[in-house]
DNA sequence: TTTATTACTTGCATTATGCAAGTTAAATTT
DNA sequence: AAATTTAACTTGCATAATGCAAGTAATAAA
């Protein structure tokens, strides 16, 4: 098994506690939703979320999610400026977490986005399965992603 | 459909958004996971957590959970300095989450508890169904929380 | 009636977040 | 080729959240 690291100073030994102290704040995980729903790949593109995230935190959360191995970072080889930021496979493992939490909200909350939620109760697992195979985002949005 | 509540400032419709908001920090899952599956009720025993929690902030993600209806304070009629914490159906209906933020924890770093994890794996349905029914705590832990 | 317990609150230091402006390198426009 | 844009940040500073230690009020136990 590669990437299993034992991780120097976590609080406890539960895995729980270990997904909140990765992912436990106000916008890490916004920004998977971004990436794994909506395509985005760029920092500009982070910048365009919904809910406005600040330009340094955007920066700080990059880098605390590469450093995870959530995601990964390359230089996008038909533009020098851009760097292009992919979900690796322990971040689109992430899939599972955020329908369940869509869901648990849809079902408790007035939100919006109901083409996502629809489609998620409809068939979780088929769901689950086309965003592992990188559909999910051209199904539900504009997605200008085009495959890595 | 009592308990849908409009919400008045949200960042965004989104509802993975709207669990952030309401569950994006570091402590309130944990405190969900100790009534769920530690079978904890009341401050003293919140205090016990693992992760070492401050007793004001304790105080304040108690106060929000209450507000968002995820659990509910009512007196203990044997002591009456006593408060017994409750999940609500909304706070039950968490368990889908807590369960797949621990098996990706567990499937990707280093963590203990692999009885919980193995429980989790072994038949997720069925765990599920023994969190709704309240065994799971009882199942896991020394689990003093008789029924409310 | 004194001591303990329970569930907190308060005050203060530290850390995280948010906002606006600035920086660097690479691309595009003129 | 020079000037302007664009992309991905960094920096500085104000505000908010978190953490720690100590204190308090109500009830219960000794």
């Amino acid at each position: 098994m590669a990437g299993k690291k034992p991780s120097p100073e976590r609080r406890s030994e539960c895995p729980l506690n270990a997904s909140v102290e990765m992912l436990g704040d106000r916008w890490s995980l916004l920004i998977i939703r971004d990436m794994m729903l909506r395509g985005f790949r760029t920092y500009k593109e982070f910048m365009e979320c919904y809910e406005g995230i600040a330009t340094n935190i955007l920066a700080d959360r990059l880098r605390k999610l590469v450093a995870y191995g959530i995601i990964r970072a390359e230089a996008d080889p038909a533009d020098g400026r851009k760097l292009i930021y992919l979900l690796t496979k322990k971040g689109i493992d992430l899939a599972p977490v955020l329908t369940e939490m869509v869901l648990w909200a849809a079902g408790h909350e007035e939100t919006g986005n109901q083409a996502l939620v629809r489609l998620m109760r409809k068939d979780k697992e088929k769901f689950l399965a086309g965003v592992r195979e990188g559909w999910a985002s051209r199904q539900l949005h504009r997605a200008p992603a085009p495959r890595g």
